[in-house]
RNA sequence: CGGGGUGUGGCUCAGCUUGGCUAGAGCGCCUGGUUUGGGACCAGGAGGUCGCAGGUUCGAAUCCUGUCACCCCGACCA
């Protein structure tokens, strides 16, 4: 974290977060405004940063047997509708094509909220014999949905996520590969865009619309707020019953296939922003910045400057850099480079062309470092690496700071209300108990972990004898 | 969908209460010059159907009606 406030015009964070978060998205250039309310305009800015989450996390997917593949955008209305929980989910929130031209047409389509129905569409006549199994297959796209109140990255009316859709031939098969898949996301999160996260089951008040199970990873914001960050689906033979998704197995009889779904979205990027972000602006993972190191010349007309810090550029060429050589003031590059996340800056001036070095700034601590110019790939490349590792660190101690136990109602309240973050409490497994905690609190199960701690044998909220510690909190 | 707010050059806004002459400022942009280690300075220049549609009036950025859009806060969701 920066020191001091070095970027004007960003609203602190402890004075208006919400200001400070939009401040930021747009100073720092990843999005503009568009015509079409609730869809911004992701700029170049912002569209590297998803694409390289893509490109990550693709490899990942890839090196567990994920194939991709790309589905329609329109769902006829009958292909929606059959199975139950799920079109009462998503019916409320979706987009409808009434016409083809100026023609009426005989069913309307809407445009994909997720493809669960296309894909089982799909699965039911590709899908015949054991030997067919299991099918794996993602794909990269935007759905919409038709929310009421949105906010860049967060909640837009259309949004870029990639969804995969599994068949198994067995219940274990779905479950594993359930679990796989967010281990996957979990994983990357932490290793790539360096946000901790809890891995764990929703309650089932909060699972999927038509899933048998749905498991989460939850990070938590700087401002204490919590963030579903990925989700996977286990849908069991629900969909496979509702589409007639069967095949034939080695022993000669027909059975349903499991399925499983799971995503993550542009989402991700209003993680890193409000995980990282400070009051200069954007803070960005080496991993996942566009620009991992931008070289500012100063006093760039003086004998020698820019051809140095060109020199420089191409010692640096196996890293993402550039060099700023617009004719900008250096406190002008300086800042912009703070404000758009860029996590090293390299200084290089007359000064330091007679003493045969550069001066190395890390964008997350401020730390300003002399670098002799015969080191500077090294240093570079080791900074990098601890800037990587130590975002991740410093966001954990923050979460951990933030992560709270309540035994009882009344201390929920507090913690809720005064130190917004996580509370860990004990939970008997009653909707009615997580109705209640909701209505007074405005707090809601983010998530039952998968490492479970006995810290009380009763409910929090009831005093009956408590089944699962949950995860509760105030969330985006 | 409820509550609140805002629409005036690219951006942020003033002007509106109390209608009046050629619609202003700062920033940004362009040109020239001087500068450069934390948002430099001087000089000159370009750029606006005042969100849109009606209405009132001799006259509307300003008043009235309608409408559209965006932002913020809530409820719902990735």
């Amino acid at each position: 974290m920066a020191e001091k406030k070095l970027v004007e015009q960003i609203t602190s964070m402890e004075e208006d977060f919400a200001q400070w978060y939009t401040d930021v998205v747009l100073k720092s250039d990843l999005i503009g405004y568009t015509s079409v309310k609730g869809c911004m305009a992701i700029k170049p800015a912002g569209y590297a940063i998803w694409e390289l989450i893509q490109r990550q996390l693709d490899d990942r997917f890839r090196e567990t047997g994920v194939q991709n593949v790309y589905m329609p955008m329109f769902i006829p209305e009958s292909l929606l509708q059959k199975e139950k929980d799920h079109v009462e989910g998503f019916a409320p929130e979706v987009a409808w094509v009434t016409h083809g031209g100026l023609q009426p047409l005989a069913e309307r389509l809407c445009v994909r909220p997720t493809s669960e129905t296309l894909f089982c569409d799909f699965y039911k006549n590709d899908i015949h014999s054991y030997r067919d199994l299991p099918r794996v297959y993602n794909q990269w796209c935007s759905v919409v949905r038709w929310e009421k109140e949105t906010r860049p990255f967060l909640r837009s009316r259309e949004f870029l996520w990639q969804e995969g859709h599994t068949a198994h031939a067995t219940a274990d098969e779905a479950e594993a590969r359930t679990i796989q898949m967010l281990n996957v996301y979990a994983d990357f999160c932490e290793e790539v865009l360096a946000i901790p996260v809890i891995r764990g089951r929703k309650t089932d008040k909060e699972k999927f619309a038509g899933a048998k199970a749905t498991y989460t990873i939850e990070a938590l914001m700087h401002d204490g707020k919590a963030l579903q960050s990925g989700t996977s689906h286990d849908f069991g033979d629900g969909f496979a019953k509702a589409f007639g998704i069967q095949y034939t197995d080695r022993d000669n009889t027909l059975k349903y296939v499991h399925q499983t779904s799971w995503g993550v979205t542009t989402r991700l990027i209003g993680a890193l922003i409000m995980v990282h972000g400070d009051n200069s602006g954007l803070v960005l993972p080496p991993k996942v910045a566009p620009t991992q190191v931008v070289i500012v010349p100063i006093q760039q007309r003086k004998e020698g400057v820019l051809e140095k810090a060109a020199q420089l550029k191409d010692r640096l060429c196996h890293f993402r850099v550039k060099v700023d050589d617009t004719d900008k003031s250096p406190g002008w590059k300086f800042a912009e480079a703070e404000m758009r996340g860029i996590p090293l800056r390299v200084e290089i001036g007359p000064k330091d062309l007679a003493a045969g070095k550069c001066v190395l700034v890390r964008r997350d601590t401020g730390e300003k470092i002399e670098c002799a110019l015969d080191e500077i790939e090294t240093r570079t490349g080791a900074l990098l690496d601890q800037i990587q590792s130590e975002m991740l660190l410093r966001a954990r101690a923050h979460r951990d700071a933030h992560t709270f136990t309540a035994y009882h109602m009344d201390e929920m309240e507090r913690i809720l209300n005064e130190t917004p973050g996580f509370v860990k409490a004990m939970w008997c497994g009653s909707q009615a108990c997580e109705d209640q905690i909701k209505e007074r609190f405005a707090a809601t199960s983010r998530c039952m972990p998968f490492e479970q701690e006995t810290l009380s044998d009763v409910c929090v909220c009831c005093g009956k004898p408590a089944r699962k510690m949950v995860y509760w909190g105030k969330a985006y």
